[in-house]
DNA sequence: TTCGGGAAAACGTCTGATGACTCACGCGCG
DNA sequence: CGCGCGTGAGTCATCAGACGTTTTCCCGAA
């Protein structure tokens, strides 16, 4: 077996092995070459792997680390490599956002948080008073951001997020011809989708969820002959 | 910056902007070290993270290539990092599979094609008859997998791979007090699928797929007092 | 007790050399 | 003329060593 995959090996082991759990400290490089059987460099390679895939943390001067192992923060460093995936892949990352979201926010609107309805309004009426692509985006995310996270699986709002990111880099809210008609679309989804929220209602709320991003797919979907990545 | 996250950015600013699309070569090591301004230990790493993620891969005595940025192929990758998460995350996760799975599920359903069932039938005659774990474990990913791939969302294929992996390093189908209790619901389980699919009735097979990792999750959720990886 | 300096520990980066693998070119044989 | 086949250039893989930078902690002084 190559070097740095022996090492990569080696390391995996460790921690699926349990003889190191989440925040344990690795020994020092030299300690870990010796017993690895590999130089440093090739040691470091594999370090690097897996600090990518967010399993283990280098902190200069302190140490290596296994990483708290989160579902939520692993899948967050997804983003490194989903918002490099061009147009055609992203419309299928898109499904997937589509069907998680909208199970997540049937789960918000089973809750009964006024705390909830009442912070995502305050967004929404923030939302329509801007025509500025950059704070559309942030607030969208936020507004989407908010309701996944009341649906109680963090691991979905994680995976929600990162494609929520790639979409955004495709800007749909560019002043152009059809500027206006698709902001109207866009506000009146987030009201249906509050609406739903307000009156409690998941299979509406999943209704108007997936109609939602459904939408932002034909948006996208559009852009195919002509992607302009950011 | 620190050199090797200045090499880092520099090689996805390449791939981002388009100056390399999926497949394309990069220049030589010693190139890239001149042009990003760092040395090759640091430009090697920066490589290896981009490698770990799926974003591009190294040839021995070739080159360095951009992947193809295929959204499953990069999504595979992640099971380097999945498989280490710790079985109170793996229910998160498992929540997400079983929303995704239950999607591709109907959308199976929804399908005319008689050689996908006569296909599960087959897997399913063999799962029946054997009480073998890891067979057991092979043939019912063998089972899901055709079905989300029937599904026709190959994201929703690879996600799903990935967490039914991690679920399977934890031996539900282990010889002891409750094994044939637990292995008659598992058949029960996906013969209500295929009968759904069968039927072609999406709605059904939705809430059978659904119900029938709903029913894992209680199995591993039973473990969690005394979590036992692979 | 508190604050600050300094030494030790650990990761970060660079350099140079050597090995291993791939690929294409060109030579020689049939 | 066509087909292998060897060979060499190109490229990544690995190793070894040295030095810089950051963190951490101990210990002495105020």
């Amino acid at each position: 077996m190559a070097a740095t995959d022996k090492a990569l090996a080696g390391l995996r082991q460790m921690i699926a092995s349990g003889e190191l759990g989440p925040g344990a400290k690795f020994p020092p490089e030299p300690e870990l070459c010796d017993h690895l059987g590999v130089s440093r460099s090739s040691l470091r390679e594999a370090v690097r792997s897996l600090g990518a895939l967010g399993v283990i943390e280098s902190r200069h001067g302190s140490g290596t680390y296994v990483s708290a192992l989160d579902p939520a923060a692993i899948i967050s460093r997804f983003s490194l490599s989903v918002e490099l995936i061009p147009l055609e892949g992203v419309l299928e990352l898109l499904e997937v956002r589509r069907v998680l979201e909208s199970h997540a926010t049937a789960a918000a609107a089973a809750r009964q948080d006024p705390d909830l309805a009442e912070h995502l309004g305050k967004v929404l009426d923030q939302l329509e008073s801007t025509t500025e692509a950059t704070e559309i985006q942030h607030l969208d995310a936020e507004f989407h951001g908010l309701i996944c996270s009341a649906g109680g699986n963090p691991t979905v709002t994680a995976l929600t997020e990162v494609i929520r990111g790639r979409g955004g880099h495709y800007r749909i809210f560019e002043p152009g011809a059809d500027f206006d008609a698709i902001k109207q679309t866009s506000d009146r989804g987030h009201r249906a989708i509050l609406s739903a929220i307000l009156t409690r209602d998941p299979a509406a709320a999943a209704t108007a969820a997936s109609a939602h991003i459904a939408q932002t797919e034909l948006w996208l979907r559009a852009l195919r002959p002509e992607p302009r990545p950011a």
